[in-house]
DNA sequence: TAGGGCTACTTCCATC
DNA sequence: GATGGAAGTAGCCCTA
């Protein structure tokens, strides 16, 4: 036997989460959206929202690993040592 | 040039969304955690909010074509005939 | 100082694998392609193949406590319970 | 009625290409997996790979967008100029 | 540490 | 041809 009325609940209140969690990435949708046809590159927007989620020290650590194994390959580094150019 | 301040607006507007976004995903694995800690089958949960999510007719005729497939195979039906059964 | 030959070495054996893997999924979805121009329904043929990646035991018991939790929520079972039946 | 000899055709094709897949990318875990063990960082391995399936073209022109955006926030561009560096 | 679930991104397809 | 939505894929995370 179930608890039925437990189980009702509990179905209820992810449905109306997940309805809220849709409404809100459909919102993001639209900004991204409007940003597109006010001429920005939703790519590279993307992208930004991305670098900065992360920690900037941990980042430049990733940079200098993935510029070295680029080198090692005879590739261009993609991301200039700053400090080095100097 | 950029339009400095629009794109500021934009990226602070995706990344306040973005947040709540999260709360609410979160807000959804605590249910499931608690359901799970009163003995329901989160994977059973999980599946009953999809099903709820599609219309019925649909899905009917889903399963009609999926058990005529698995029929073909020799396999099971997962889905009785309940016409064929009366 | 970093191995530039290993480094070489590991990505291409990557890049050789990841480009049969490509090769194989394209050959799939050939595979797809041709069963929907002979008529047959995509999206059921995908349920059959993943059903038949699990254990029908499994299977079964999940498909149970399916039942049991729309059962109790007044939806119409999905799975007919064959020995119930007779 | 079903042409049953095709639908089994079809289906065993599928499996077994499918597991063709699997063992590959099984493979591709193993060589970074190995590569990892011999001290290589994986999270900038995957991004080489993912860096030589593109155009240096397109990317350099993604970068300098990025970077604009970046400058146009207050950060750090990433990606140095390098013409403007002479 | 291996597996499974979750998220995000990309690609494909159908529609207009 | 563009746009929207669905499906597949990959990478990350967390649990067992």
């Amino acid at each position: 036997m179930i608890a039925k009325d437990q189980l009702r609940t509990i179905v209820e209140r992810i449905e109306r989460l997940e309805e809220q969690k849709k409404t809100i990435a459909d919102d993001i949708k639209d900004v991204y959206a409007e940003a597109k046809g006010n001429g920005f590159d939703v790519k590279a927007l993307r992208a930004v929202i991305m670098l900065r989620k992360h920690d900037p020290a941990k980042l430049k650590e990733q940079e200098a690993i993935l510029d070295t194994y680029l080198n090692a390959l005879g590739m261009l580094p993609l991301f200039a040592m700053k400090e080095a150019a100097e």
